[in-house]
DNA sequence: ATAATATATGTAACCAGTTACATAATTTAA
DNA sequence: TTAAATTATGTAACTGGTTACATATATTAT
């Protein structure tokens, strides 16, 4: 029997969802690796966000869409490479204000250089639609959720 | 500043796809709650599957796409709640034999009902390309990997 | 027949995220 | 101006998957 979750459809769709999700993940590890980067999947984010900013753990996650407790996690991971650091905000005491190393700066074009090239590859993969339809779907559980939906269908 | 990772194009899909895996997930757990039905995500796929067939680990684990040791934890967790049952294959003294128990077999009919509702609502939120663009692309890295692909590029 | 290889299940350690909780600083309101 | 509410960071416990390893059975080759 050939993947069911495809035979069913729509009701297959969180577990290919989840699967595509661990394979993009699996596979940009992969990539690293074989390009002697000491650097794991979702470092490019923050990379890129902090790239012509500087900004505290809260912003970066609602940037990112990930908790604030994960970006800490990432962030400090980040800190023991050398890629980022944090100094308090002066306005602020409460905010850690992170920020990209000079190491971070001058590894950045080298990174950028191959993630252009990851970024083709993923759009060779892709047909038209599909950050359309990503999008599409973002912004419907974005103005109503699935459950609140779900909650609503018998009215 | 309003998710970056949508600003990234491809740059951001990984994060994005991951993003809606979470939010799938999140959401099924939420309409379960709701009808108070004591299964989680993931579940329903064992239970379409083995509706009409008995199946060891390995082959529930190759039709799902998880490994076999998820397939193990899951089917654990629904022997505990006596949703499955296993007994070893007559034939092959390594497999073990899971099948769905009476309690599965009566509640199915309901449970099916509200996944018909489940799939309406998230067919609601798709666009038309949506499953095919999924499949574009699940195809495209079966035939060759990313990681694949990458290393090909310069040559 | 027996040795080597392959397959099936099960377990352990790990991983990257989550939620829930704790604490400190700031802001708002009485 | 002080109490209450909010916001920011950090930590702990949990979760649902993974890979790596161990063991038992079956299959293949000699």
């Amino acid at each position: 029997m050939e993947d069911f979750t495809r035979q069913l459809a729509y009701y297959g769709l969180t577990a290919r969802i989840k699967r595509l999700s661990d394979t993009l993940n699996a596979e940009a590890r992969a990539i690293y690796a074989h390009l002697g980067f000491e650097i794991q999947p979702n470092w490019h984010l923050v990379l890129l966000l902090l790239k012509d900013r500087e900004l505290p753990v809260t912003a970066i996650a609602n940037a990112l869409g990930f908790s604030h407790a994960a970006i800490i996690k990432i962030t400090q991971s980040m800190k023991e490479k050398g890629f980022v650091t944090s100094k308090p905000d002066k306005q602020d005491a409460r905010k850690q204000m992170l920020s990209l190393t000079d190491k971070s700066k001058s590894v950045l074009p080298l990174f950028e250089k191959e993630w252009y090239k990851i970024q083709k590859i993923v759009k060779e993969c892709s047909d038209d639609g599909f950050l359309e339809s990503l999008a599409y779907f973002e912004n419907a559980t974005a103005e109503k959720s699935l459950s609140e939906r779900f909650k609503a269908y018998d009215e």
